[in-house]
DNA sequence: CTGAAAGCGCTTACAG
DNA sequence: CTGAAAGCGCTTACAG
């Protein structure tokens, strides 16, 4: 059987409650100290920390519930908020939902179950109700990417209006006038503000916004495929596409591959997310780029502040906004007016 | 105050004991179910996991450790091994060490404190200490993809001589006899497994080993860098090249965009893991594609059966080899004769 | 500084 | 089937 704080006691010739608090920090008288470290040293003791979790009521662990761990940006985040939290002595679980709405909530009430000190989410279905469990137990929540609605607690975006206006901007630089921009679900909030972002770079320049030119998808991989195969194949197609997630990037890359299209050359493009495509794609691609780690790190210190009672239990929801970075590849030219090679399949 | 199970015993006129039977699914009377029933959902109770893992001393919790977090390999295995363990109800906690190998031993005994019941491992500095930690405390270990010196354990290992016996194949075939190969470091389990594979498909065509066309690398992108240039500006260089794991892969892509080398033309090309960037890359990459959510299933329930205490605690080590498959795409090629424009840099 | 005692919320033989 | 009691390993006031 492990070896317990007893154990450790009998062999210091002490009681419990002294080598408890020589465990966690407090003052021995020198001689006792070492009898200690000796007896903890000699029968190999490690603390059961469910057994101090369930006295303390805390866990020093922290639960991470995104929508999918096997989306780029939500690893990256991870291994960010995983480090800065094990700096501090905390421990990290990290749920998905699969893209779930239900699995979401399931997985939330796992995540308290599990006595979870703080919560980092990335909200997937949008819904309040998994995080309203957490609210409900007092226990703090950090959002990360997007807010919800009818919700206030804190959350670290990305400054998404702002950088979508600089990819735009810099489509119009090149002479486009035709912008083609694939987004995700109509409602979703960095959807909302990517598109914000879209419309007033076009106002800026005095392009009018063609509806045809501005398609949904669900932020999946099936979903960029049908929103920018149909932007390409529609009959006044737009000269350069926008897409403003990691998988309708990849949906694009998959595409122009698979057509053949020469980038610049039939198509401006600029991608978003994952350098590491990005500068594999020939040419290199132009792409937004969220600070992942700053939002990883950015969180991770804010849920520690709010474990921490610093603020007390009923504080005011901050919203941090970080700026992210157009990375300039080889996408973006100026227009072509031979644009009939791209409908190789379609005719 | 959380709601506890003294709370729903008072509230249903029962015991705690019998709450507590109920609650594990032991058989109460109909009324009294219903009393409890009640009691449970009018209270909003939920069982404290903390306490119950103090007294049964199981959390239905693995820990998962991997070399680090960010390598996509490692992603694909934790998304198969969490949603298996999720269904049968365990939690995952998912630690890297993020390429230091103080932090593997130092996260494995976070693993232990957090009182794990089991461990699904790939290991990273191949020393036995880590694992060794958690066999002494009784907690089941599954190893994956590599073994570790002197130590018997269960194993989830994947075909990899044949694999790179395949993809070496596949090359001689299209006439090339000096083929290159980007390994990881020299002792590491799956770089000589590759490396063997690499031989015997040689051997097997009669084409003699030219030690100058063997690169080891540290599996990591900068090595992959490193190692893929020096094969490319060597003397003699190699007609096609086999990088054998996903960094080094990544990293030839890098160098081949940069150079503007075509492929196959200019070189012909088979690289490792991660489907999607070979059909983002262009042509399409033909690459070796390990088996992930087989592998993170086949430790999931290779753990789980272990956990359950199946086969008692002084079970026979079993080993697990999955095949995996080569994938076709545009990347290899018939030897051309002009191969100056490779050097581009170096001239 | 040190120790005896209570208690965190639960499960588990053991009687009844 | 039900309940009283002990105990999992620890921390925490409270005396001394």
């Amino acid at each position: 059987m492990a070896v317990t704080i007893k154990d450790v006691a009998r062999a210091a010739g002490l009681s419990i409650a002294t080598v408890s608090k020589y465990i966690n920090g407090g003052h021995v008288l020198d001689g006792n100290r070492v009898a200690i470290e000796q007896a903890i040293d000699g029968l190999g003791y490690r603390v059961n920390v469910v057994a101090r979790g369930l006295k303390t009521r805390r866990t020093t662990t922290v639960g991470v519930l995104i929508p999918s761990i096997e989306q780029i940006f939500s690893t990256e985040i991870i291994a960010a908020v995983e480090k800065q939290l094990a700096e501090a002595g905390f421990t990290t679980i990290v749920c998905d939902c699969q893209l779930d709405a239900d699995l979401e909530s399931r997985k939330m009430e796992i995540l308290l179950e599990k006595q979870v000190d703080g919560i980092i989410m990335m909200p997937f279905s949008g819904s309040a109700e998994p995080v309203q469990k957490a609210i409900d137990q007092g226990v703090p929540v950090v959002l990360i990417d997007r807010k919800i609605k009818n919700v206030s607690l804190d959350t670290i975006l990305v400054d998404n209006d702002l950088l979508a206006h600089q990819a735009v901007s810099r489509l119009i630089q090149s002479g486009h006038r035709r912008i083609g921009i694939v987004l995700g679900p109509e409602d979703l909030y960095t959807s909302c503000k990517r598109f914000d972002g879209y419309a007033a770079a076009c106002r800026d320049a005095g392009i009018p916004i063609d509806p045809s030119l501005i398609r949904h998808s669900d932020y999946q991989i099936a979903g960029g495929l049908a929103a920018f195969g149909a932007l390409l194949d529609q009959p006044d197609r737009p000269t350069a596409i926008f897409t403003t997630n990691y998988e309708t990037t990849f949906a694009a890359g998959l595409i122009i591959n698979e057509r053949g299209l020469s980038i610049p050359q039939d198509l401006s493009w600029i991608g978003f997310d994952s350098l590491s495509m990005a500068q594999i794609f020939k040419p290199r691609l132009t792409i937004v780029a969220q600070p992942v780690r700053h939002i990883g790190e950015t969180a991770a210190k804010l849920i520690l502040e709010r474990m921490s009672g610093v603020g007390g239990r009923e504080y005011e929801a901050r919203e941090v906004i970080l700026p992210g970075a157009l990375i300039e590849g080889f996408s973006t030219g100026p227009i072509r007016v031979h644009a009939d090679k791209i409908r190789c399949k379609a005719d």
